[in-house]
DNA sequence: AAGAAGCATTATGTATACATTTCGCTTCTA
DNA sequence: TAGAAGCGAAATGTATACATAATGCTTCTT
């Protein structure tokens, strides 16, 4: 398999940006992990996920790296596993999970656009159009916008990139706790209740209530958790 | 140079375990950045660096990924440089800070086995032995001392190893802010009131007395540091 | 003289070769 | 039959070869 590499190409006066191997690599074994292609403590061995991924051992390495720094992948000794999920580790996983929000939610409130967080509770107190179909991703797209406007609004870069590596985390478990439309309600009017202290630069509030929020959120994903 | 690799030496009953050289160049890497001796914004070149550290750069991109996964390290396009660290930097350094430092500190009362703190109490009130010089490395043995046993006691691991990230960076801020020993003196009565918090259990006051420790160890570096 | 184009050097990205260890299987022995 | 020893296959760790892109310098053109 000779002169495949080579990180990008020039064709005339546009750059094609051919992605690097490794980040392929990683891409898909980071979402494969989550979606529990690759369950827990799935043995990694280097040449076989060559083989698989279609590249060679070298950007398989890189991504095993990155993904081992992530915590989707753990070394034990000389292999790399896919990360073990057990009830331990989830509350711990929320235990720091409640750290990272709790006060990414407090800066957010601090340093927040009032108007951007305005136009976002309008989003969520809206139903769906007359005579449109319930779209059952809204609450997950609703959710993940808040999640951007918060990192956007805390502006703080350590901060977000800690949260990014949890945000990974949570994805693997949610994928395989069942989600419960009663839950998705509630966990809704929790957002809008977030939305609304850091909207009224309520540091205290906006925190309390992510706090409160994460709290039901892992009652409830302990409820629906497999394990 | 051939014939030097493979990661462990087995010789009669022993087993000696070679480090791996991106251990090596990982550790070398890490301790030179803290140390200033790589300062911030130096490019890190693949080529030059794998010469200077005495390993090829296969090692070195392992190095180099893992750094940059920890936040010393920053990737900018394809190349490396030293992560920029600015006073808009420690500043967010420490908005994470708080965040992790906080919370360990919460789940610390909560778990602590009080006899170990009872112990680490003991050794900060206490003072030099009669005749003994003053070590004035003792307050920076304590601190780490007191890090230790809040890891351990918090006893949650993705908590812990955000931790570790953060503290290799402080590592790196406190290398070049300069200590006063005023300062000094203070933070060791900030860190036993922590102890204290935590020996009791009082989950509330181990959290607040460890923010008002950090606003104040930041201030003090933001005073000392000449960026 | 200033800017653009082209070429050479150098760096990164990837693949692969090779040394050594580890792990599993077989076989021998008590 | 159980356990240990030895052998072989496979995997990891490292070095290096090679392809391509980026960078800087020279040169040509206007």
């Amino acid at each position: 398999m000779r002169g495949v590499n080579g990180p990008a190409r020039a064709t005339g006066r546009f750059r094609i940006a051919l992605v690097r191997a490794s980040d392929v690599a990683y891409g898909q074994l980071r979402q494969e992990i989550i979606d529990w292609v690759l369950k827990p403590g799935t043995l990694l061995g280097e040449i076989e996920t060559a083989e698989r991924v279609g590249v060679s051992r070298t950007p398989i390495r890189e991504a095993l790296t990155r993904l081992a720094a992530e915590g989707l992948v753990t070394t034990s000794g000389r292999t790399a596993i896919v990360a073990p999920l057990s009830r331990k580790h989830v509350i711990e996983l929320f235990e720091l999970r409640e750290a990272l929000e709790t006060q990414a939610a407090r800066l957010a409130a601090r340093r927040r656009d009032p108007e951007r967080f305005a136009t976002l509770l309008a989003e969520f107190r809206r139903g769906p159009d007359p005579g449109e179909a319930v779209d059952p991703r809204r609450p997950y797209f609703l959710s993940s916008e808040l999640d951007a406007a918060i990192d956007e609004a805390a502006d703080s870069q350590y901060l977000r990139s800690a949260l990014e590596d949890v945000r990974g985390q949570m994805a693997r478990v949610r994928f395989y706790s069942r989600s419960n439309s009663e839950r998705l309600h509630r966990a809704t009017l929790e957002h809008m209740q977030i939305v609304e202290a850091i909207h009224s630069g309520d540091e205290l509030f906006a925190s309390q209530a992510t706090a409160v929020h994460l709290r039901n959120s892992l009652a409830n994903v302990l409820e629906s958790l497999p394990l």
